[in-house]
DNA sequence: CTGAAAGCGCTAACAG
DNA sequence: CTGTTAGCGCTTTCAG
């Protein structure tokens, strides 16, 4: 007893007019009578009738559906961005394809056109580069994309971000004024973009401000995880630094907890400030002072940025940079 | 300069065959000559031929892709979930549209309908609970529901959990033989089903073996936020409790630094079993002991069942049921 | 303001 | 093994 699908057909024979009306009335044309909009409304509500969201993207060409590449739903840095980005395309009337990339270059690229074959209208893409072949893929493309969150050696593609590099910097030279004589920048794989041109430049920058020569003992890459922080912990106190700027907030939980545990104070005898300011960073004792990166409105504006390049709007300006600040909390003096 | 879309017709074209044939080659179908099926695969790598799903999806009315709905995609308990539920759905190809619903019920019936609309194959609800509403919606689509770490009044639908009644019942009675003598059960909204039919229910379990008389005083109905945990901490304090069960990870944060800052010491002063064993358990200290969730396998499990339902196999158990521990850290005794 | 008709790009019988 | 032929359910000119 298949429940049979009522089609824009059977509105139409059933309110005595032709299926161009009942188009016309779904998408809310003006363009319709009251009378002959109340008649089809009506029988739309005795039959039950729903559009057929697929048959519609295969006439007008546009799915009213965005994909969102993302590398991990779990980590909180992107996840915040998602809910942003979330947030605009329901706002927008946008549903959402998400694609988990776990950070595979190669996965990248396959999830990206993967989303194409699906007719997305426009693709938010949320990573730690964007690689060559990914950037040919974005080209070839003829929906548009946004970066959220996400650099690229040059900025070519539209994009929201903060300036990292600046951030850093600031992070870095309040390290410096407040006294540690030896700051280390502890980040993830330099192969990325976010940390070879922004993360490590702002550190070298804050460097050459105050004249401290750099030392390449102590910049430490490593996987952004809980337990490489705590792991690295032991070899930060070695090689004598009295601070660090963490990229990464779970990262520098560990590192803090790793410090306490090393009966090292935090932040007497070792300062830090970290990158995400996301929920860990009030969890954990001391609360950790934080570059504040406005997560949420990064994907709200990034995705509001589509809608606008969806709709051949004209921008102004692509690449969008939005304000930062440092929060001091317990992790600094 | 548009490009123009390449389609079947115009593989079919340039290989001297039929669309047919393109279309079995492209499905896989082997009634195709190795001949045929090379020449055909050529002139799709020549002309950059990509399928279209969505006309695929109209014709064969089949979109492989899937619906999840989520409260809260930067809750980690959800987003854990989700993960499971993400990497099942891409081994069976399927893609995933994500509809938050903020654990709102009426938005919770308004994105399923949504998703209906979009033809998808099959939906993953997670949620706290399933309205009366919601059920009826669940009832009259044509296609799957499966619930993923989500229970409902009664389980009728198909659905993947832990035992959360015998797992807080196990929590509690290991807060009573550790020598609490009033054990306090600190969770969500008593409106939602998990709370009230299932952890409630437990912790009465609890009390009964031990003949200890339910106390209302010990039962504390909050929102699942660090911030509210750190704010009832005194509350806890002031009723005598030694011990307490909490639903939730952030919530239970949050009453560990509360407790901890009001000078209660955990655990000696003060023992805390929290329910789902995510990241915050281990990033806090004292780290916390937990109900161990395999938050992933519910997710993964789920996203299988629903592949078999959509396949219209048989599947023997519609409510599986994982198993989980306690995993007793520093704040139990 | 309304209707007729031609597709959108693909799958799925059915024939051969 | 391959081709023909209908649609899938809807939008969109183009007339009127």
């Amino acid at each position: 007893m298949e429940k049979q699908t009522v089609t824009i057909y059977d509105v139409a024979r059933e309110a005595h007019v032709s299926m161009a009306t009942v188009s016309r009335v779904v998408n809310g044309n003006s363009n319709v009578r009251q009378n002959t909009r109340n008649k089809v409304l009506r029988v739309i509500k005795d039959l039950n009738y729903h559009p057929n969201a697929v048959a519609r993207g295969l006439a007008s060409k546009k799915t009213t559906t965005v994909g969102v590449i993302i590398p991990d739903v779990t980590n909180i840095y992107f996840s915040e961005l998602a809910r942003g980005i979330n947030d605009i395309a329901e706002m927008y009337k946008y549903n959402i394809i998400l694609a988990s990339s776990d950070g595979n270059t190669e996965k990248e690229c396959r999830v990206f056109n993967s989303l194409l074959a699906k007719q997305v209208d426009g693709i938010v893409f949320m990573g730690r580069d964007v690689t060559t072949n990914l950037r040919k893929a974005f080209n070839d493309a003829k929906v548009p994309v946004v970066l959220a969150g996400t650099t690229s050696k040059d900025p070519v593609e539209p994009s929201v971000n903060i300036d990292y590099r600046a951030a850093t910097d600031e992070a870095v030279s309040q390290l410096l004024n407040n006294g540690c004589q030896k700051v280390g920048l502890v980040c993830g794989a330099l192969k990325y973009s976010i940390n070879r041109e922004y993360r490590l430049a702002g550190y070298r920058d804050a460097l050459l401000k105050k004249q401290v020569e750099f030392d390449e003992h102590l910049l430490f890459e490593t996987s952004e995880s809980y337990q490489d922080g705590y792991d690295l912990a032991p070899r930060l106190i070695q090689n004598g630094i009295q601070g660090a700027f963490v990229s990464d907030d779970e990262l520098a939980a560990g590192i803090l907890n790793g410090l306490t545990d090393a009966s090292v104070n935090v932040p007497t005898a070792f300062q830090l400030i970290t990158g995400n300011n996301t929920k860990f960073t009030r969890v954990v004792r001391p609360e950790l002072s934080s570059i504040d990166q406005p997560l949420y409105d990064i994907g709200a504006v990034a995705m509001r940025l589509l809608t606008k390049l969806m709709d051949h709007d004209v921008v102004a300006n692509k690449n969008v940079v939005l304000a930062h600040q440092i929060i001091n909390r317990n992790s600094t003096n």
